[in-house]
DNA sequence: CTGAAAGCGCTTACAG
DNA sequence: CTGAAAGCGCTTACAG
């Protein structure tokens, strides 16, 4: 009746021995197509084998199956810490899109240390993964050559490398939406929260700033680049850096919402208003942006489906396609700290 | 020369005939004491295939020991959603844990919602999971007693449930901190923003508060306490609610720092000064809390510790042992925002 | 249409 | 000290 037995999970010869026939029979039909049993077995017999398994609740071991198959079903995920919140979120479209697609998801933590990219990643495929999704990425030193020499299935998501498949924000273009919106609203002196050097997020967002910047008519002397840390600890520490040089800036960019909540806060100690005295505007529109005391303008990038994206990806690598990069459009929302 | 051949993995048959001896020699020295040989082979035979293994980076197929062993070293997680940045950071406290002891962590997310939560569980029991780590508990209807009918090894964390065995705070403690600090402060006049009402956190937070409140002669006329969504809007929604009513407090406790972050907004939309014209505190103490332009009181949790204890209690269970519930101590931080 | 065999990579009593 | 066998649960050509 249905019941879920606790002792021994039931097995195809199980099924088999109760239906008097053979389990490779059974196995063919549960993997026919459930309207045409194909060849698989008669029609009634194939009736019968489906009625008892979804009676009993058969599930095949993944295990057997995989040791059979060569393929584990298995996505591995490394990311450099899931308590970032744009992180998180890009899981939970990959965890949906792997999910669909029949594979499951394995998460882990590098925390941006690039020994313990490597580590994870020999983790991963002691494990036995399909592929991997690879959302810590560094533009300098990286594995990612090796990985491709080993012939190791994988993509690259939320950081880009030239020459690799990856799902990503059009960050260029993002820092651009945010060097025309300063412009137009009279900003002339402005400094940028940059991010760390290593992560392509963190470049191409500057660059793209930058380089609209420079295009309109603006300038940017030294000083006004700050890279940083992209919590809001670190957004903090680059405002005040900022904001102890000589003149103040009237408008503030910040790659990631949490360096520019950082950097709200230290443009409060220092007695300015934000919206008033300086225009702030954060990146990845996460939930909190919308919600702040002051709400804070952000440059909004599909998180989510830049995850299913990777799975998508990957789905193509697995298959041997030469896939092509995405690059997910990006828009900016304009709110009370930079209207 | 250790190089990782990408044909096919290295299989404990290769190792055994590169040394001509037997597999299952092979397979017992790996398993045996890496100091004491002790019977599995020679000191001399167990050094050779170490050194060998070690040498072409044999990995054993963890499908095939598993299917051997009957045993995954997999546990399954289940959290509402890991961009709830509480839940991320008790995962990442469960993945450190879990691959000390040998373990790897899937992790899914069942967006609070009872269905998805037993579907869940049996896509992670399909996947043969050894155990079960439980973020999602409801206080109403809950899978619980199935679960434990039907034997499966399983703990709770965050959220406990009376007569199971969980590792959580002790949100009881940390809602009788609040309301001794407040009523330290002066306020008589004081709303609880309550979180979800099936969620043990919420409703031991707010019992803790109110009881305490009571104890110390404090008042709660009706509408003082409103329950919420925890999340920054739901703050908000929550916070409009209560400052719509006749009379503002001048105090608020939210259950959570994000619902007190939309507090905080919703304060500011109404003209008052947060810290001055009404204090508020929230729980958790996320990293946010300290660095926001207001920073925000909060009661300190150790939500790392909670995922790490949860793995040793799974272990505990996995032994077959009677495990205790753990309730972990939390302490108040004081910041601008009810100083 | 269905059965029988082989084998994925491992572990574990059991001999000798 | 070491070998040989059995078997975990499955899938997949191959016969008939």
């Amino acid at each position: 009746m249905g019941n879920n037995t606790t002792e021994r999970a039931v097995t195809l010869k199980d099924l088999a021995r109760e239906l008097g026939i053979h389990p490779s029979t059974v196995s063919r039909v549960l993997h026919s197509d459930p309207d045409s049993a194909r060849g698989a077995a008669s029609a009634a017999t194939a009736r019968r084998i489906r009625e008892l398994a979804a009676e009993v609740g058969y599930s095949p071991d993944p295990q057997a199956t995989s040791l059979r198959t060569r393929r584990t079903q298995l996505l591995g995920v490394i990311v450099p810490r899931l308590s970032d919140l744009v992180l998180a979120i890009m899981y939970e479209g990959i965890e949906e899109a792997a999910a669909a697609i029949g594979y499951s998801a394995f998460v882990t933590n590098s925390h941006d240390d690039v020994a313990e990219q490597r580590r994870q990643v020999e983790i991963m495929l002691a494990r036995r993964v399909d592929g991997l999704i690879i959302g810590d990425s560094h533009l300098d030193v990286d594995v990612l050559p090796e990985l491709r020499d080993r012939a190791v299935p994988f993509v690259l998501m939320n950081r880009r490398h030239p020459g690799f498949p990856s799902s990503t924000c059009d960050d260029t273009r993002g820092g651009e939406l945010v060097a025309e919106h300063l412009w137009a609203k009279g900003h002339r002196r402005v400094s940028v929260i940059a991010g760390e050097p290593y992560a392509s997020t963190a470049v191409d967002r500057t660059g793209g700033f930058v380089d609209r910047w420079h295009a309109l008519g603006g300038e940017l002397p030294d000083g006004s680049i700050v890279w940083s840390r992209f919590d809001t600890q670190g957004g903090r520490e680059a405002a005040e850096k900022i904001l102890s040089a000589r003149s103040a800036p009237t408008a503030i960019f910040a790659v990631n919402d949490f360096a520019a909540i950082g950097a709200m806060g230290a443009l409060r100690s220092h007695g300015m208003i934000v919206g008033q005295d300086c225009a702030v505007v954060g990146y990845n529109d996460t939930s909190l942006a919308a919600e702040l005391p002051i709400p804070l303008s952000s440059v909004r990038s599909p998180m989510a489906e830049i995850g299913r994206q990777a799975v998508g990806l990957l789905e193509g690598v697995l298959r041997g396609e030469a896939v092509e990069s995405v690059r997910l459009e990006p828009s900016l929302q304009v709110r009370e700290s930079s209207a």
